[in-house]
DNA sequence: GAGAATAATT
């Protein structure tokens, strides 16, 4: 029972409450007292209101049945005004069963019972900061913002920033933007500024709606108000553009986030180490490290293995290995992941004694083998044609009971494959099913191509057949392995007509089939596709990687004009490209040798803060170069360097 | 009021 209980004897005894409620959210200034108003206090009385549980005037099923009042718009600008200062408030016991009030709040189905609920405490004077209280516990958008009604129009208090941001929140989780709109609105025409908490609900809840411009215009509108963000509020913003993949806009905040003088934590730098990454600034990632040890943020396991991992995805194995070095030179701990990260590094580079050494080390180190770490040293032996330790390790796995998922099965199928043991593979197919792992898509590439390429095209195709029947999609993959198998054996026919098929693509996605077709070289067909579907998609819009691949083909077939007509319009439909997708389009003017045209979206993108600038410059370059116009070349080049200096 | 890293298919 939370009992919210006030002693208003003296504005001493409000200013040093006790330690408990510094950390309530009274985070309110307090009303100015007057002195004269005191000596009320010796009238108060100490007694509990019990808030009128049984009530019949307050209970929801005896109430007026009024309809539905529940404020659904903010207030007109013209209600807004801020009270003159309260005169002679009365402190009279606050000693108000908080629970119970809630409660009764809780039961209250419209405004004007909410009103009736309150109106005994109308003269009785809370204070301010029950109310806040009282406010801060209702979860409810529609009773929270009655509450607030309540508090300036009833009682005649000015609701603080604290009281605007409680409701604010509650209106944004109930997603009601306009409503929220109108709160703000309203809280500065009441004169009450807002902090950094309200903009980072606001930014934060637009953000996780995926609004993420919504959110930068709010972060703008803080910065005109020059309320400064903190650690949190630009975290959130960085996290958003991630999940977006949105990395330019992750790297400006993180610039925001330190030229406010915030120093970023340990998180904060781990997740900017994958940012950097995602966007390929490789030298940046690495240098994030630097500057952690520099501002005395040390480095943890996550930031090695973020960067490690960084590495992988982009090949520069032999970068993850000096960094696995420095690792162990700084004393850095290795965990699950980074053995696992690290296992991966060593087969890559051939280097499979070594995957095995650590692999079979990490025992000694504290850290147990995962799922994770068993697949990876089988592919690793798979990859060394090491079948035997493979097979070794994969009973060893069922032998003492260690975790087997549809990863370690599909790893096992392509070993079998490779060592030509088709019968292996598949009858661990049928073993995997026995032990309750479901086949995926990967499962059924990998074998469709095992019986391909053994000669064992009747199975592939029946199995291909199945597949299809059984209404589960069809994988862009298992399409293309089913067509490499017939054409292998050369069953032109049914390659070509399982690419006839997806002319009508019924139940294939069709980006599949124009990504299939293209490939294939059939591009006439897969232009054809896309315009079809490009006329009844609607407002839907094809997404970037095909409309890269289809401007790519249009470049094949020679027809400029074609994929010009389709970049403009695509982009005048607002459809937001990938950087890909611009970068498509700077090559097919460079095929056409068509350097102006070239030249002028290059500064366009070059201006644009959203692309990816090393990657543009790289292009460019590369468009030079293909052309022989080397001098125009390494000018790019050395543009791109002059800025990358700058920057750092 | 938040948040970070790993495995399998053509």
């Amino acid at each position: 029972m939370c009992t919210f209980s006030l002693s208003a004897t003296s504005m001493h005894v409000l200013d040093s409450l006790p330690s408990s409620s510094s950390s309530s959210p009274f985070s309110l200034p307090l009303l100015p007292l007057t002195k004269p108003h005191f000596h009320t206090a010796t009238t108060k009385s100490r007694t509990h209101f019990s808030l009128f549980v049984t009530s019949s005037a307050s209970s929801p099923s005896s109430a007026p049945k009024t309809k539905d009042v529940w404020r659904k718009t903010p207030l007109k600008s013209t209600q807004f005004h801020k009270h003159p200062k309260r005169q002679n408030p009365l402190f009279l016991d606050h000693s108000l069963d908080m629970d119970e009030l809630v409660q009764s709040i809780s039961q209250t189905q419209n405004e004007q019972e909410l009103f009736t609920l309150l109106s005994p405490y109308k003269d009785r004077q809370l204070s301010i900061r029950f109310m806040v209280s009282l406010l801060s516990r209702e979860q409810d958008y529609q009773r929270s913002v009655a509450i607030l009604d309540w508090i300036n129009d009833v009682a005649r208090y000015s609701p603080s920033v604290f009281a605007y941001n409680v409701v604010l929140r509650n209106v944004l989780r109930a997603k009601k933007w306009e409503l929220a709109h109108g709160l703000f609105d309203e809280m500065r025409g009441r004169g009450v500024s807002p902090d950094r908490y309200t903009y980072s609900t606001l930014i934060t809840c637009f953000g996780k709606e995926g609004m993420f411009d919504s959110a930068i215009s709010w972060l703008q509108l803080m910065e005109q108000d020059r309320v400064s963000g903190d650690l949190v509020l630009y975290s959130n913003l960085i996290e958003l553009a991630r999940k977006l993949c949105d990395y330019s806009k992750a790297i400006s905040m993180f610039s925001r986030l330190k030229n406010a003088g915030i120093v970023p934590d340990l998180v904060a730098y781990n997740t900017m180490i994958n940012v950097f990454g995602k966007a390929k600034l490789f030298r940046e990632a690495r240098l994030v490290i630097k500057e952690m040890r520099e501002v005395g943020v040390v480095p943890d396991t996550v930031s090695y293995s973020t960067l490690l991992n960084v590495y992988v995805e982009n090949e520069k194995f032999v970068e993850a290995l000096s960094l696995f070095a420095e690792m162990r030179e700084v004393d850095c701990p290795l965990d699950l992941t980074s053995c696992n990260i690290m296992i991966d590094v060593y087969g890559q580079l051939d280097m499979a004694k070594e995957a095995d050494r650590l692999f079979w080390s990490m025992r000694k180190m504290g850290i147990e083998p995962n799922v994770v770490s068993y697949n990876t040293l089988l592919r690793v032996y798979g990859e060394a044609e090491l079948f035997g330790e493979a097979i070794h390790l994969f009973r060893l796995m069922q032998r003492k009971e260690i975790e087997q998922n549809v990863v370690t099965y599909n790893t096992m199928m392509k070993i079998y494959g490779k060592s030509l043991e088709h019968e292996k593979a598949t009858n661990l197919l049928k073993e995997m099913q026995n032990s309750g792992i479901e086949p995926n898509a990967i499962t059924y590439s990998t074998i469709i191509s095992i019986w391909g390429k053994a000669g064992k095209l009747d199975r592939a195709a029946i199995l291909f057949q199945k597949l299809r029947s059984s209404g589960i999609e069809i994988d862009q993959v298992l399409y293309q392995t089913m067509i490499v198998a017939y054409e292998r054996v050369g069953l032109v026919a049914h390659a070509k007509r399982l690419l006839h098929e997806l002319k009508q693509p019924d139940n294939i996605p069709r980006e599949t089939a124009i990504s299939i077709l293209a490939k294939a070289g059939r591009i006439e067909e897969a232009t054809w596709i896309f315009r079809q579907a490009f006329e009844d998609w609607g407002r839907y819009f094809p997404n970037s990687n095909v409309i890269a691949l289809v401007l790519n083909a249009y470049g094949k077939l020679r027809e400029f004009e074609m994929a010009d007509a389709l970049y403009q319009e695509m982009q005048e439909e607002g459809c937001v490209f990938s950087d890909e997708v611009h970068f498509q389009m700077l090559s097919l003017y460079g095929a056409r040798k068509d350097f102006n045209m070239m030249e002028s979206l290059f500064e366009k993108l070059d201006s644009d803060s959203n692309i990816n600038k090393k990657e543009l410059h790289l292009v460019v370059a590369a468009i030079y170069e293909r052309a022989n116009r080397l001098d125009e070349a390494s000018q790019i080049m050395n543009r791109m360097k002059e800025r990358g200096t700058s920057k750092s």
